[in-house]
DNA sequence: CACCTGTATTGATGAGCGTCAACATAGACA
DNA sequence: TGTCTATGTTGACGCTCATCAATACAGGTG
C-alpha cells in the first residue's frame, strides 16, 4: 500500500510537490486549473472529511492511526471511505504498520492550498 | 440587494470578519467548526464556481460585473445559480448598479481560509 | 491451523447537486 | 407606456455522493 503517485492536484517534482495553479487572485483560472484545484477543495468540503483531515493534521507528527481519529459519529466503513477520498485527492498518504494503518498529511499540500488562496507568503 | 448578514462561516465583527475556526493543524475540529468551514470549501469545490470566484478575485478592484465573468461554458441561469451559492457561502457580495450587478470578493475571507490551512502568517 | 481485531470493499438506498429551458424581474430608454 | 437588455428564479432531469449493513481481507496471537 505504498502511495507513489496519487497526487492528482499537485504535480510531484523532485522533493515534495509543486503548486498546481497560480493564486486565485492573480488571473482567472483556466478550466483545467479549476478542475484540478476544485478536486482539492471538494475533498475538504465535507464536514466528516474535514474533521478526519484536521484530526490527522493536528496529531503528533502529522500522522495518526485510523483508530485514533475514527470517532466522528459515522460508521467504520464510512470513515474508511472518506479517508480513501482524502487520499485520492492527494491530501493524505497511508501506510500499514503491523496491525494498524497510519494516515499522514502530505506536508506541502497545506502550503500549496494556502498559496492558492492568499498568494505568496505561504511558506512550507 | 444589500447583503448585510449572509456570512454563515465567518462571524462578522465590527469591521471585516473574524475567522470561524482555529487552524486545521492546531487541534481536531469540532463537529460545529467542521460544518461551518466545510461549507466554505464546498463552495469552492466546483470547477465552474472556482473559475467564477477567481475571475472576480482577479478582476480590477476585486469586483466584476456578471457580464465580465460569465464566459465559463455554462448557461446564464447556471452562472447565476453558482454566484448565488458563492454568495450564500459568504465568499462574494453583490450590488446592483444600474443595469448591471457587480460581485465583489469578501476580502478577509481569503485571509481567513488561508489561516485555516497554514496557521498564522496569513495577514489580511 | 483457528480465531480475533483492525481496516477495506461491495452493493444498495436516499439525499443533494449541476445543469438546462422556460419564465420572471429590474432597470434603462424611447 | 412599451420594449430591450441584464440578471434572477422555477421546475425538472440525471448524476454524484454520503451513508450503512454485510462481507472480505490483513496481520497478530494462540
Amino acid at each position: 500500500m505504498s502511495n507513489a503517485k496519487v497526487l492528482p492536484l499537485l504535480e510531484a517534482d523532485g522533493q515534495g510537490v509543486a503548486p498546481c495553479c497560480p493564486p486565485l487572485t492573480e488571473r482567472p483560472m483556466t478550466a483545467e486549473e479549476a478542475e484540478t484545484a476544485a478536486r482539492m477543495f471538494k475533498a475538504l468540503g465535507d464536514p466528516v472529511r474535514l474533521r478526519l483531515f484536521s484530526a490527522v493534521a493536528s496529531h503528533e507528527g502529522g500522522e495518526a492511526c485510523v483508530c485514533d481519529i475514527s470517532d466522528v459519529g459515522v460508521s467504520q466503513p464510512t470513515v474508511s471511505h472518506h479517508l480513501k477520498k482524502l487520499k485520492e485527492a492527494g491530501l493524505l498518504t497511508s501506510e500499514r504498520r503491523g496491525t494498524w494503518v497510519y494516515y499522514r498529511v502530505e506536508p506541502s499540500v497545506l502550503a500549496a492550498m494556502g498559496r492558492l488562496l492568499i498568494g505568496a507568503s505561504a511558506a512550507a
